[in-house]
DNA sequence: TGAATTTCTTGATTCAAATCAAGGGTTTCG
DNA sequence: CGAAACCCTTGATTTGAATCAAGAAATTCA
């Protein structure tokens, strides 16, 4: 019986969390999985780039972002342990992303490449229904940010923001968390102000 | 050999722009749905309640929106034939959802249900990675949205909407529109007097 | 440790889009 | 067909957040 103290456990957590993940199954998927380690800001994939990894996070703190024809950047997303991060429109096409990600802090992940991930979801069939929910999982929090980003003024953004993903404030820089929230940095130091007085 | 005439055509269609989708796979499918009919304005899923059902569009058009609690809303997409529509965090898991899907023509629809929805995903492989691919469509689009719904101003909201979904502003109504780019019918309005004058 | 860099705060000002308001046009449907 | 409801446009006004600017604080790393 596979058990938390051995290699991968973060990821077997994250997989039972879902579905039912067989120890059989389960011992099929480690053999393709690479380990890696990234610096501060380090990059896993730039703007005009294709992906060749899917990424699972067992340490650390990663952002995917988009950038505009001005350089400025918006956070989609912030994952940390137990997270995936990819591309998929890109990884899946071979076709060069809009996206961006950068770790932001020095951490450890797990890494999939192409062929084996194919692999992985066409013959490991646990594997493939925890994909398809965890799929639906960020498909439904997008729709919702989507929402909120144009329906809700900055201060019920960082309200929520608080609310919601309170860890993520201890972690961050606070203009990440700005780029991620869609104001900017002064915006926010005015809101947080605001708050605290 | 299956073939453009028949019914569900449209659904073979679609199903294998992304996967090779064998003719026998497909005769299994097509027991598992249910044909509906909707009006105009019809409500196929309302805040509050869970999604039962799986859409995919023959014929009509369809919204998913978010309303606020000042009763203000945000439309999350549109989508017209050979499209589908879900709520899948509400049809996966029993739980009531904070989305909305309601019909915006007559209409008609494809639809799965839970039982032979999960059916179709588990032992229609074909199926299954069709269905992993056009969530992966469905959340490249959404993160692109989400990062230009913060970034771009309303005028290139539109000019963006003109470029990539031109049909769409023969088919809805104008604060339709607006209640997707993000802006008030009033600026819309003014956006395009300006552009045209 | 300390200089350099980066990040955060605060103030003054500007401005674009929301809001408020009203009239004209169009569609719906009894 | 005609009244009612809905949708779109235009104008006047307000306002909240962006921008511009500068200095303080914190962090990085040689």
């Amino acid at each position: 019986m596979l058990n938390e103290s051995m290699p991968y456990s973060l990821l077997l957590t994250e997989l039972r969390r879902l579905v039912a993940f067989p120890d059989k199954d389960f011992l099929k998927l480690t053999p393709l999985i690479e380990r890696i380690q990234v610096k501060k800001h380090e990059y896993l994939l730039r703007a005009g780039d294709i992906s060749r990894k899917v990424y699972f996070i067992e340490k650390g703190c990663l952002r995917q972002y988009l950038m505009n024809s001005n350089g400025e950047e918006r956070n989609v997303y912030f994952k940390v342990e137990c997270g995936w991060c990819s591309e998929l429109q890109s990884f899946l096409n071979n076709i060069p992303t809009d996206l961006n990600i950068q770790s932001l802090e020095v951490g450890a992940l797990l890494a999939f490449n192409q062929k084996n991930w194919i692999y992985a979801v066409t013959h490991i069939p646990p594997f493939t229904m925890y994909f398809i929910k965890a799929q639906q999982e960020t498909n439904y929090m997008l729709k919702k940010r989507l929402g909120e980003a144009t329906i809700e003024t900055p201060e019920e953004k960082y309200d929520r923001f608080l609310k919601e993903e309170p860890q993520l404030l201890l972690r961050l820089p606070l203009f990440q968390i700005a780029a991620y929230l869609g104001i900017t940095p002064e915006t926010l130091s005015r809101i947080r102000k605001k708050l605290s007085g």
